[in-house]
Parts: C-alpha cells; sequence; structure tokens
DNA sequence: CGATGCGTTGATAACTTTCAAATTTAGTGG
DNA sequence: CCACTAAATTTGAAAGTTATCAACGCATCG
C-alpha cells in the first residue's frame, strides 16, 4: 500500500507545519465547513466516473476499499446482510454525498445503485497523496469523518425512538437534503425505508398512512410525499 | 481558541511533512494499534486527575468542550436527556478509556461518575499543541475519532435487535472489556444498562432472569454477572 | 426501625411484527 | 397503446414483544 510506504519514509520529519491538521483533529466544524467545498472539487480532477443501473453493486462488504466514491447522480444505498438474514442499511447517498469511507482497509458495508447512478470514483491512494501534500484537503477528509460520526450518533438517538418518531425523522432528513421546499421524491422502496430505520415495510407503510389521515403529509404517489405541517412533524421528531 | 490562532499563523506552510497523517485520515487500523499505548502514556505528563463522587457531573451538555478525559479508575457514562425527558446513553468507559471527544467544541452529552472515579484531565489545547509537534500523537487522536465511529456503527446494528440480543450483546461486551475472564462486576444500575440499550429496566431485569433460567448466565447478585455458556450467548447475538 | 433506593415480578396495555390477501404500480411484449 | 405479468404497496387480523402500571422484596442508612 503506498501509504504506508510514505508513513515510513517520513517518519523521521518533525515539522510545525502539522498544526492545521491537528487543529482539525478535535474538530470545529464552523471552521471546517468553510473550506469543505474544495474537496469535492478537487476529487473531479482525480477521479472517474462511472454508471451503475438500478441495484447493481457499488462494491461489496469485505471488498478492498480502494477507492471513495461521490454520488454525480441518482441515489446510492450502503448495508450490511446481519447474520439472520436481515438487511440493515447504513446510509442513503443523494448527488453530492461521498460514500466509502470507512475505517479500515475493507469495506464493512456494501453498497448499491439505488436507482441508476453515476459516481465518481477515486483511488483512495491519490486521495493520500494529495493529503499528503496539501494539509487543507487532509482536514477535509477529517472533517468528513467526523460528519459521519456526528450522523451515527444522530442514528442512535433515531433507533431508540417509536416508528412514528422514526419516519418523521427519516421524512424530515430526507426533506432538508433534498433541494425542493416540501414536496420529497423519494428514490427508494419501502423496504429500503424499513431496513434503514429498523422497521418492517408494513409499519412503515402504515406510519405514511397515519400521518396522512392526521394531514401532516400527503402521499399523492408511493414514492412522492410533500410536508404538509413541518411543526407538527418537528413536533412527533421529539 | 489557540486552535484557530494555530491555523493562521501556519496556513501559509506547504510540505509533505503531514504524509503519515494523511495515511491515516483513510485509517488503518493494523497501523494504528500499533501506536496506541503511547497516547494515553503522554497524556499523563499533560493533565491533572481529578476524583469525582457517584454520580457527580464530569461536564454537561452543551459546555465548551475544553478537555478531553481518560478514566484512571471508576466508570463513567455519557448521557443525553431527549425532549421528552427519556435518557440516553452514549457509552460507558472504563478506566483506560478516554470520553469527552466529540465533534464541536460544544459537548454534545454530558459525563457524569457511576462509581466514586479518578479522571484525567488534559486541556484539547495541550493536545493540539502536543500533535502539532507530533504527527503520531495526531495520528492517534485521529484513531480515537475513528475508533468511536466504528463503535457507534456497532450502536446501530444493536439497537435494531430484540430486547435479548441488546442484553447479551451488552453482557458480551463488557466482559470483553473486563479483565477477568466470563465474572463480570457491572458498576451501573439496571435503570443505566436500559438506557444505553433503549430498553426499560423491567425488559433489562425479565432478559437477565430469562437467561439465567436457561443458564446461559448467573446473577448471584444483581451487579454480578456470570457468563455460563459463551457458545450459547454468542448464538443469541447474532 | 422506618425511610429510601434499587431490583424483581405480575398483570395489562400498547406497539410492532407476522402472516395473509387485496390493491396498485411498473415493466414487458404484442 | 393495451393487455398481461410481476413487483411493490397497502390493508386486515392475529400473534408476539416490550412498555406501563403496580406491588413486593431486599438491602442500606440514618
Amino acid at each position: 500500500m503506498l501509504t504506508q510506504a510514505a508513513i515510513r519514509t517520513h517518519a523521521i520529519h518533525r515539522s510545525p507545519v502539522p498544526m492545521r491538521l491537528a487543529a482539525t483533529v478535535l474538530g470545529n466544524p464552523r471552521e471546517l465547513a468553510a473550506e469543505a467545498e474544495t474537496l469535492p472539487q478537487r476529487m473531479h480532477l482525480m477521479g472517474a466516473t462511472m454508471s451503475y443501473p438500478r441495484n447493481a453493486e457499488i462494491f461489496g462488504d469485505n471488498e478492498p476499499a480502494e477507492y471513495l466514491y461521490k454520488v454525480v447522480s441518482g441515489t446510492v444505498r450502503t448495508y450490511k446482510i446481519l447474520s439472520d438474514g436481515r438487511r440493515q442499511i447504513g446510509g442513503f447517498y443523494l448527488p453530492g454525498d461521498i460514500f466509502g469511507l470507512e475505517f479500515g482497509d475493507e469495506h464493512a458495508l456494501s453498497a448499491e445503485a439505488i436507482t441508476d447512478t453515476k459516481v465518481l470514483v477515486v483511488k483512495r491512494s491519490a486521495l493520500d497523496n494529495l493529503a499528503n501534500r496539501d494539509v487543507g484537503f487532509a482536514r477535509q477528509l477529517i472533517a468528513l469523518t467526523n460528519r459521519e460520526l456526528s450522523r451515527g450518533q444522530s442514528r442512535v438517538l433515531l433507533l431508540v425512538k417509536s416508528a412514528q418518531e422514526r419516519v418523521v425523522s427519516f421524512l424530515l432528513e430526507m426533506a432538508a437534503r433534498m433541494p425542493a421546499g416540501n414536496a420529497i421524491e423519494l428514490p427508494m422502496s419501502r423496504q429500503d425505508i424499513a431496513d434503514y430505520l429498523g422497521l418492517t415495510i408494513e409499519t412503515v407503510s402504515r406510519t405514511f398512512t397515519s400521518l396522512e389521515s392526521t394531514a401532516a403529509i400527503e402521499v399523492p404517489s408511493s414514492r412522492r410525499v410533500v410536508l404538509r405541517n413541518r411543526t407538527v412533524l418537528s413536533r412527533m421528531n421529539g
């Protein structure tokens, strides 16, 4: 691995330069946000774009994690099949989102295209190289990890809640991540949502129906949801 | 904040030295493990030891996250009070564990001593400084973050399981973290366990009883558990 | 010895899943 | 474009799991 060679080669250096990086280790999100835009831009200069049809596997559990991915168009799900056969979805990735960042050299999750999807694929070694030359870039990678950490914590809080609260949280989260105002176009199936929230499709479906009956949302078609009353939804969200 | 000053001061530098750090961003746990021992050691050289009686608050939600903490003796819980009044426990920290590492300059969680506890308290600014001078140290801090990320992911998998599976996972996790073989001395109350697993105390208590009735565990006193049949427990763990 | 906190146990209610079936939607070939 | 089949979603009824409410036991402490 290129990474290890680089480490050994430069192990003898001791300079004050890593300072900016160190600051990021203990994280200040406000500073990081200001730099965030350049990372995706630079990834474009290094990576190739690949297309995956609906349901195609992008990478598999236990495969070497050689690349980092950015969604150009479409939607991606990461997931893990549990020993009892259930599928737990790790997350949904929309255009602009980066996935494949994991702790270790092997993917802990698999990734699939939910819809026809184009992703930008960048070799991790290329990122390593750039990060080596550019501390600001390295900071952004760390910020990415921190964001994942933060998302994981929110996820924990989500999963101890009731079915209705989980579904509402999901809808509010998706709404926040989508460009449009109150209308959400869901690229994923009920099964995907259920596996993300740790519920069954029936419970998800019933919850949608129930929220619609209280006029909190509207579901003109199964993949389309309109948030009608955010005040009520936010209150349900806990 | 010292951190920001350091960033600005050194923003003009561009050297290949951060290479070792960059390698860590995309994480290789095997390499990191080899260095892990020095971080606690060095923290001792920078920090003060403080004692907290049972149930004392170590830091509170929304307080500035000015310090990093390492448990010397005793046990610590981090937690968050949800809007509906329930308490979600973020984690338990045993001697040797480090806590207070969070994304942002404010604590997202509160921390309390479960038993009488001594903790080593180190200013984050001091860690920043050391990380600035020593890339290996910075890597260890990043490794710490990665480990938290990994723990968060396990946590998600835990919370979609049944009550029995959660309790079993908890017991196996505690057993793995405790020195002793199959006998576990639980420093935390049933309420703590319940709030950690997203269950009620009654359910936790009943599950203990049920596991004992199948001879999977023994519960000689409420705070003492002996794992009697790890094969069965592991199978339950999924 | 009574008060208090913690843990266990029991009965019941609420919530979610499971199993089954009906309905709608999407995809395909004519 | 229509008809047809398969897949996805919704709905219903029953079963299973967990929470809630309540009571009891047990130990600790003043």
